[in-house]
DNA sequence: CGTTTAATTGACATTATTCAACCCGGGTGG
DNA sequence: CCACCCGGGTTGAATAATGTCAATTAAACG
């Protein structure tokens, strides 16, 4: 199986198991018609832009490999990171829905896309329904995840936003594979983090030291260690029940 | 007219006129499936809970009149508004996607809403074509208010936070001709901006104090005079393109 | 009028930011 | 091989922003 078969279908699997209480049996369409919608593959080194803000995003597209942001460069020099997408996420499912992005997407590992050809409005649902109910379900589950930030950030202070943030990483990751065992890995440095939590890399190291010295997570480069999930969840108040993976 | 047939056209004017410039014809369509679709009328009593968290959303609600709230409770007693609906708006536009809500949905005032009878799947988008559109657009431009919230709550300090959500609550208001010249209606104490900007209540009185002692905006009950918009949006640098409005 | 709820103010505590310095491991060029 | 440099990471001290507590005022309502 050539390159391009086998690491599609990875991304495919991924994103139907993710949405598998909610698909029932259109979990095989879907699978389908990403297969035969795929179209031409494009990859983009770490640090690369891929949508600057209010550029038109004219396509869909299915993460093959490696971890994109959403972010916002403000002008005093600021930057919030709103989303980070892994493999089996689609970006821009919002292209039909409008002129242009009101954010920048950014290559944070080398990165690799399929655009996928959808058609537009009714044809979409009669013909791919199974790519219709992933591109519903994708939006609803990224406007839940965007409400609990927004709770992160305006309610938890910063012991909790970490320890939220690592919880969710662990559900999102696993849902796709990826964690081995206890250990997060992932290639966000504690700037990342700082902007992802919308508070100062330097406090971002004391709240990792703080987690450290209470031996319930560790930060090491490229990977978290997690020493003590249920303390973790507990500092959270961690309900995954807005991933809606059940 | 009956009061049923003038309001619920008037909900529906709201929602088309918000998403002119997307819909193109489909504007026509939209309003014929509301009418179409519309089943019975509930009232609320400000105050009343519409949705807990954990509760299943059965059906969609178009929002005749009223403000309702979506938040979330802490065990602490903290609270975070996450967002708010204003007439014209879809309630509960992902109920066919996931089992349960993940927020508290709150009527803030009196509120009255419209039952729509929307059929699942491919039917919805053959047959109802412009209620379709409007249900992805509602849903995308949610997850883009959610996405700009996070911005604020995240790296914007108190002032800016407070601009911002003026300046947004302008433009949405605007797009539903409920402005009044330079005066914002609205029923938000100082309590709800807290709840909404994620700081505290003293703090929401002391930003206030801010900007009226510069002549920007002024607080009032039930009202907001705006002042200097210049210099409100140059606080706040707001840019109005991720309502989507055009 | 009294009662209630929301707004306001000041004093103080806590949290987080900023600034400055230092460390540490991994290149890189001499 | 070594010296240096660079991007993170780590730490402490000073400062600024925001939260908490307590008390007062104002408006709203029966």
């Amino acid at each position: 199986m050539s390159r391009t078969d086998s690491s599609l279908e990875k991304a495919a699997e991924h994103l139907r198991h993710k949405m598998a209480s909610s698909m029932g049996s259109l979990g095989d369409a879907l699978v389908r018609d990403i297969k035969t919608l795929a179209r031409d593959r494009t990859d983009f080194s770490a640090g690369r832009p891929i949508i600057k803000e209010h550029d038109r995003c004219p396509q869909i597209y299915l993460i093959e490999s490696g971890w994109v942001f959403r972010s916002r460069g403000l002008a005093s020099g600021r930057r919030q990171i709103v989303n980070y997408a892994l493999p089996g996420d689609i970006l821009c499912a919002d292209s039909m829905l409008f002129k242009q992005s009101s954010f920048d997407l950014t290559a944070r590992t080398a990165v690799s896309v399929v655009r996928i050809e959808a058609p537009q409005g009714a044809e979409l649902f009669e013909r791919y329904p199974g790519l219709a109910a992933a591109l519903a379900w994708t939006m609803g589950q990224e406007e839940s995840i965007l409400a609990e930030r927004v709770v992160s950030l305006g309610r938890r202070d910063s012991l909790e936003k970490l320890a939220h943030a690592l919880c969710e990483l662990e559900a999102r990751l696993g849902a796709i594979g990826q964690m081995r065992g206890r250990t997060i890995e992932l290639p966000l440095n504690q700037e990342d983090f700082a902007d992802i939590l919308g508070i100062s890399v330097i406090h971002v190291n004391r709240t990792f030291r703080r987690l450290s010295d209470d031996k319930i997570a560790e930060y090491k480069k490229g990977q978290i260690e997690l020493l003590d999930r249920e303390r973790l969840a507990e500092l959270a108040a961690f309900d995954p029940s807005y991933l809606h993976f059940d």
